[in-house]
DNA sequence: AAAACATATTGACAAATATCTATTTACATG
DNA sequence: CATGTAAATAGATATTTGTCAATATGTTTT
């Protein structure tokens, strides 16, 4: 995959903020619609759109149209990049340690 | 464990700056003292130390002091706290599907 | 004890982000 | 086709974050 730092740090964007974890908590039992979200997240509309975009841009959920609304629901696509990701960041390839003594 | 929204926001906002990626990376070839990070870094030591606050407290990263040094390292516990924090996060308990329709 | 060095802290400032109100776009329906 | 509804976009603003220069703290060495 290859991702680079600018890449990595847009997927894990997603979760830096304690609005966009608990959209994510609300989306575990299901898809939800954005209205639906939104009388769960004390915040006005054009503030869960710009959540959502964030979300959907790391890729760890998903949109889906359906006529006026919008259904959102976790990715497991995205998700399992997300992991390989974190996995592959903090893997430690060799304990060299560090000559400054 | 159940971490709060804001202790998640915390592990994950280690990885929402390209600079503390790119640290994490230079960790996983093992131990690295601060002085060799930040001659890898183009910033300044403040900047530096700023960082490293950040990552030691979302646990992925972990400091030891040697003397006047520092040395930081990747941490295999945090890590799997934080795997352990994402996959808990994104896992769908069931497809309950959106009455919205 | 003084000097030198590595890191942390403080304070200031610029850039990025979250939020809101107002408006627009898109779709459905009377 | 006009009206109503859902979501997105634009623009404004307050907060947070990243950065630096200056200073403080802690450690080693002379």
């Amino acid at each position: 995959m290859e991702l680079t730092n600018k890449q990595i740090t847009v997927i894990f964007k997603a979760l830096c903020d304690e609005n966009r974890v608990q959209i994510v908590k609300l989306l575990q039992n299901g898809e939800k619609c954005a209205c639906r979200l939104l009388e769960a997240l004390q915040c006005t509309q054009p503030t869960l759109s710009h959540h959502m975009k964030i979300l959907c841009d790391s890729g760890l959920v998903v949109g889906r149209k359906e006529g006026k609304w919008m259904y959102y629901s976790i990715s497991e696509e995205g998700t399992e990049a997300a992991l390989e990701c974190l996995r592959e960041l903090t893997k430690v390839t060799e304990s060299g340690g560090c000559c400054c003594k």
